[in-house]
DNA sequence: AAATATATTCTACATTGTAGGCTAAATGAA
DNA sequence: TTCATTTAGCCTACAATGTAGAATATATTT
């Protein structure tokens, strides 16, 4: 059950941020971009949650890099989005956009 | 629990179909402009919930109309977008925009 | 009254959202 | 070589949202 290849806002999210990120584009990282960019203060949980489910469906890879040489820590899980997650990605904001096409101009971008 | 007034993907795209609709917002005409716009062929018992969630949240507001002098059928619904549904609507709005800001311009918008 | 049309409500379960605690692994200090 | 500390990821649990389909309501037409 579940052909459903369409993603959820916090998906859509979490997916956003980890294609911004140049490089270091971990669990850590990704959850300071989405705090940055949005404002809301979700638990780094929540992202790794996510970012586990988007891995099962295929939207997203991972690969546990070599240790930090900083001041020990585990090591990270870079992410990657994958093909599908792309195509989800951008097929949710098509139909978003096609849903607001017309209605007002979006208010105060700000 | 739950302090919370943003939206899920789809209470967006209800609360768009409701809007875009000039006359007889109700129900099935909510669920038509949806599957128009959208594609998406979603069961009409899925608009209805989301719509009793959102007016249990003071999102929408709703009443019941005259019945139809077409063909018979039950009385209509009809529902309103409130204030505070609009603000959250333009808050989604706001935070997808600054996540997608920047990074390329969706491919092929076919 | 029965069939039919139109529309809403109810029930149930799947998926996604989200927090917070727990665990792991590395370094630096004792 | 052990222990505190730092960094980061994983696990558990539950709430909210997504979604389908059956059941119900109410009107018209036959």
């Amino acid at each position: 059950m579940g052909k459903n290849d369409s993603l959820g806002e916090f998906e859509q999210i979490v997916l956003l941020a980890l294609l911004r990120l140049q490089s270091d584009v971990y669990g850590v990282n990704i959850w300071r971009e989405i705090g940055s960019r949005t404002g809301r203060d979700v638990s780094i949980g929540a992202v790794y949650t996510t970012l586990e489910r988007l891995e099962r469906k295929g939207f997203v890879s991972s690969t546990i890099g070599e240790p930090t040489p900083e001041r020990g820590g585990r090591a990270k899980r870079y992410y990657k989005i994958e093909a599908p997650g792309q195509r989800a990605l951008d097929m949710s904001r098509e139909v978003m956009n096609r849903m607001w096409d017309g209605l007002l101009p979006s208010p105060s971008a700000g």
